[in-house]
RNA sequence: GUCCCCUUCGUCUAGAGGCCUAGGACAUUACCCUUUCACGGUAGUAACACGGGUUCGAAUCCCGUAGGGGACGCCA
């Protein structure tokens, strides 16, 4: 039988970094077995659903390149269907109506508080006769569930774990309004859908008795259940916006590589030996459901940071460079020519080892682009002394000689050796100063790179505007 | 409160009764490389939550305790 998985986002917000991590699990799953990846979204909350959470979600997976079979199913588009089976349920004993109001609902559970009970509906309605119902009120569809016994859930990563009856109760499946609830909901889309495996967050682990209640009911086949650990933010708390960045579009502004964030969202709760860099492909042969934990993981963003970089190192030059542009072009406040786009692409085998993001790149960057006067921090400042500037005015005198063509990063280091050697300077005594002149900075990608990149006539200006 | 689940270095994890003197990665410390910062390389610090069992032998199996998370909506 072919597998067929699915990820069903609800669109009252972003797509949550928990959100992909599930998502991303899923089209794992499917594209190891060569099955589907569908996704449904679960909007029949109409008050919170929007039409720009959907496009946010739709857009965090694009990025993140989890490509979904088919088109997306609206399962408030599919409320007749949940109707009809909860009906169904009605006639055939499994469900029943009941006509308790919120209100006489809200009263119950606040006795039921009070008395230190279990919060639980009560039964009122399951065995009166549909001549009982008052009249002038809509009923809800609640399922009939079993009142004795256990219900038992066979998890691909939680293991068997069992529940007992006397904790469930009678769960509303249709409300007054005719819409279905999320448990009834995901039932009927699941069992519809042809749904073979069910992966999703744990926080829906206690849910799961009640909906193997309603596949019971209605006689359908029970999918398999996986349940992965949540993810916690880095102090043990549940992952939210106080740890700064729980949606997948913060990370993509954050600027972290897709594949970065799907090795590291796949390292977490799942593993491999002792494996770390694993690449989709190589994920997609690896992947299974036994290779998850059964515990919670902290969200570490260090190491997220740590294989960033790793991805940033094996990206493409050009790439790299269409990355950073828009960002370079902010601080700048003006677009790269497509002569200086070539530029940073050259420049990208010095800039991208030394960053783990591509914000950090184009921080780096911004220097090799500045037309005006170039901003000089104050470390470098304190390197151009009188002493440094009279070094850099003879070594410019010297690089004057070189022809355009030939004013290479060798050439130029060689000319500041050969200079250097003569003087009785250590390297780095006319090096960092050239830094800080070029570069307006102590920090920066080695010097004499930067020099032939920037070429004869820029490098002689900023040397000379020290 | 009731029920369900979880617990190995700071963090992510390896570990399926003897291969464990508990391994790897990130972070961290020191050193090497070096024109700066990085990259890279080498070495180091650092964990089986606690208490009882079972067993010749337990990180691994069982039972408690503690801690953490989740669920208990006409939300999903």
């Amino acid at each position: 039988m072919p597998v067929i998985v699915r990820f069903a986002p609800s669109p009252t917000g972003f797509l949550h970094i928990g959100g992909a991590r599930t998502a991303l699990f899923n089209w794992l799953f499917a594209q190891h077995h060569k099955g589907k990846f569908l996704l449904r979204i679960e909007d029949t909350d109409r008050e919170r659903s929007t039409p720009q959470s959907v496009a946010t979600i739709l857009e965090g997976l694009k990025w993140l390149e989890l490509d979904w079979d088919g088109d997306a199913v609206s399962q408030f588009e599919r409320f007749g269907r949940h109707a009809e089976v909860a009906k169904h349920m009605v006639a055939n004993g499994t469900a029943y109506y009941c006509y308790a109001s919120p209100q006489e609902l809200e009263a119950m559970r606040a006795e039921q508080k009070a008395k230190g009970l279990a919060q639980r509906y009560d039964g009122r309605w399951r065995d009166k006769s549909p001549s009982d119902a008052p009249s002038g009120v809509k009923p809800v569809i609640r399922l009939k569930a079993p009142q004795s016994g256990e219900t038992v859930v066979h998890d691909k990563v939680m293991g068997t774990i069992t529940v007992q009856n006397t904790q469930l109760d009678d769960m509303i499946l249709l409300r007054a309004d005719g819409t279905p609830t999320y448990m009834h909901a995901v039932v009927v889309d699941d069992h519809d859908m042809g749904i073979t495996h069910v992966i999703r967050g744990d926080d829906h682990m206690t849910n799961t008795f009640r909906q193997v209640q309603i596949y019971k009911a209605m006689g359908w086949n029970i999918p398999e259940f996986a349940h992965l650990p949540m993810i916690l933010g880095p102090d043990g708390a549940k992952l939210s916006k106080r740890h700064g960045a729980p949606a997948v579009s913060d990370y993509r502004e954050r600027g972290y590589l897709p594949e970065a964030i799907r090795n590291y969202l796949l390292r977490l709760c799942w593993s491999h030996g002792d494996d770390e860099i694993i690449s989709t492909p190589q994920a997609i042969d690896w992947f299974d459901l036994g290779g998850i934990g059964k515990s919670p993981a902290r969200f570490d963003f260090t190491k997220l940071d740590s294989v960033n970089a790793h991805y940033i190192k094996q990206s493409d030059d050009r790439r790299l460079a269409q990355l950073s542009e828009p960002i370079i072009a902010r601080t700048l406040g003006r677009a790269l020519s497509l002569h200086e786009i070539d530029l940073l692409t050259r420049a990208m085998a010095d800039l991208k080892p030394r960053a783990s993001t591509i914000v950090e790149i184009a921080n780096q960057a911004v220097f090799y682009f500045h037309t005006g006067p170039l901003p000089i921090d104050d470390k470098a400042k304190k390197l151009l002394t009188d002493e440094a500037k009279q070094h850099l005015r003879e070594l410019a005198t010297r690089m004057e000689k070189l022809a355009p063509d030939s004013f290479t990063s060798e050439a130029v280091e060689s000319l500041f050796r050969t200079y250097a050697e003569e003087k009785g300077l250590k390297l780095g005594a006319v090096a960092q100063p050239f830094r800080a002149a070029l570069t307006g900075s102590t920090v920066s990608p080695p010097i004499f790179g930067v020099a032939g990149l920037l070429g004869k006539i820029e490098t002689l200006k900023r040397a000379a505007a020290a």
